[in-house]
DNA sequence: ATGAAAGCGCTAACAC
DNA sequence: GTGTTAGCGCTTTCAT
């Protein structure tokens, strides 16, 4: 293994030299510096992380925790996974991924071993048994998510209500008046997952104050889950004409079943998804939909986390504002017969 | 922070001791153990992770090279590396995210600075540009697919090309005569991608021998796409009564354009799908597949690289053997009217 | 069964 | 603008 000090050596500087060429943390005669900078390449030197972390204790290494379920909106962490560690690379980082499955220890583990710097929580529930670690600890954090209580924490999430409220708007300014909603899997809600909860919530109050019906029902995906919930939505409110799914393992199912039914899309219902770019895309029918913006979440979140790790930035939420993309699948409701 | 000196002093022993004590290298006494252990706990000690590496250059990581483009596989993708996180921890070990973006040059920088002892690479091309450097360094690494030369190389796979014959059989132990193969997308064969071609390899040959029709096609995957690839198909051959499909996005189209078309699935026509189970159970029609088997890929990839970093454990290629279950797509051929 | 001490390769004062 | 040097916290001989 090649060392700074041979380096120092073959370059005919002091290991500090090479040292400050590499880090730029002292000016440097152009001289020396190309010197160093060729003996450098000639033998293939790279400085050893773990020496650095020790010298330094900045192991340039900041943590992403993942949610262990690989059943759920799996595009989607994987999409904000990919953003996280591209981005985080521009910034001279390295992504080191934790399942959700050692818990809060994980945070602990890498917190207290300095192997991380910092670290990136998804899948926040409302009140996510990690938080407490996170507060007491003085390590930089950004969730993607939003639980319940945001005092000190910095959080990064679309704007879910937002786009609940967005989406009953959109279906009823096309005189929509009874409105299903198709959710996530009931456990997704029995764990009190932010996302979930907060766009029904925007669903429920903007239809409120429209005057519209509005029903919910989780739904597990899959097409034998979803035929199920679909009858038992028209058997309650026969008059539904405009569904919202927040699901991606049903909005096929749910376009199927609807074209089954002898329901057209958009002539007889409409639909909204929330959902990632690319389904909405790739449906059977282009979905008029609100996109989870994977990419950007994951950006922001290194972003806000690099500025806190340099000084800068500060505890705070960042919704982004939720864009509504009128596709094939939402039209006017159709004229009683 | 709190270091094992202050654990030594706190307990009343020498810094060695409480090294052995965690690594277990060297028997100590109950007494002391006990002893060590409460100071640890009561001083919620954890070992500096670089001071660590440094000392014993092993840092106890791994790499875990994904592909960058996230709009192809990407359940399985994201199946495997989170098999690969959990069954590292299960070894000790952290996972290190890399992304494909970087390219060769990570493989450099993760191996030359001592960040990771070894590496795992998915989504391996059949003239991947990655492998010289692999042979070149002394560093363990496993590949989750198979390149066009193995030599040196210690590879992970399902056995696709078993997998394509597997299909073709069943479909002609059924009766079929003339099959279609719905691929992945054009670019992933001109990428030359192993796991397409040796499905197509496997698909081709034992058709061949067993004196069937088979044409195959790309596919990009959406409703359009398949589409047109479906209408050509049943242009050059409208005899087709059996297909494959090795394309997550072109299988919920591939069943409604064929339903909408009149044609009955299993009675008309028969699908046998490559993907992972959950696609083939939450599918429409509950398919007949092979299933590519991610969470094993990724447990046996950790598995072989932890024996290779313990000196056991050889260059090998070991390919899992596909398993085929007969569900309510495939059928018998229809008898010519 | 335990201790003492010499590094591991780098950073960052502190000198000049 | 450059060199000298004292650690960073741990592992691992070498002693006893």
């Amino acid at each position: 293994m090649v060392t700074l000090a041979e380096v120092a050596r073959h370059a005919g500087v002091s290991a500090s030299t090479v040292s400050y060429v590499l880090s730029g943390k002292r000016s440097i005669s152009l001289a020396t510096r190309q010197r160093v900078e060729e003996s450098i390449r000639r033998l293939g030197y790279h400085p050893h992380a773990g020496a650095r972390a020790l010298a330094s204790s900045r192991s340039n290494i900041i943590a992403l925790m993942v949610p262990l379920r690989t059943d759920m909106y799996v595009p989607v962490m994987m999409e904000i996974a990919i953003a996280v560690t591209t981005t985080a690379r521009t910034h001279g980082y390295d992504v080191l991924l934790l399942t959700g499955e050692e818990g809060p220890d994980a945070v602990r583990r890498v917190t207290g071993s300095g192997l991380a710097e910092a670290m990136i929580l998804m899948d926040v529930e409302l009140d996510d048994e990690r938080l407490p670690l996170l507060r007491a600890t003085d390590q930089p954090s950004v969730l993607i998510g939003l639980p319940a209580e945001t005092d000190g924490l910095t959080c990064v999430d679309l704007d879910f209500e937002a786009t609940g409220a967005l989406c009953v708007e959109h279906l009823a300014a096309l005189g929509h008046r009874d409105i299903a909603v198709i959710g996530e899997a009931p456990a997704v809600y029995e764990r009190h997952t932010g996302f979930a909860e907060r766009t029904l919530l925007g669903l429920r109050d903007r239809s409120r104050r429209l005057g519209l019906g509005l029903l919910h029902r989780p739904c597990a995906g899959g097409y034998d889950a979803l035929a199920l919930t679909l009858a038992r939505i028209f058997d309650e409110r026969p008059g539904t004409t405009g569904f919202v799914v927040q699901n991606e393992s049903a909005v096929e199912p749910l376009l199927a079943l609807l074209r089954q039914q002898g329901r057209a899309v958009p002539e007889d219902v409409s639909v909204v998804a929330v959902c990632p770019e690319q389904v909405a895309l790739h449906a059977s029918v282009r979905l008029t939909s609100v996109a989870v913006p994977a990419q950007e979440m994951g950006r922001h979140a290194v972003e806000q986390l690099v500025a806190k790790l340099g000084g800068r930035g500060s505890d705070e939420v960042v919704l982004l504002a939720p864009e509504l993309t009128v596709r094939a699948s939402s039209g006017p409701v159709p004229a009683r017969p």
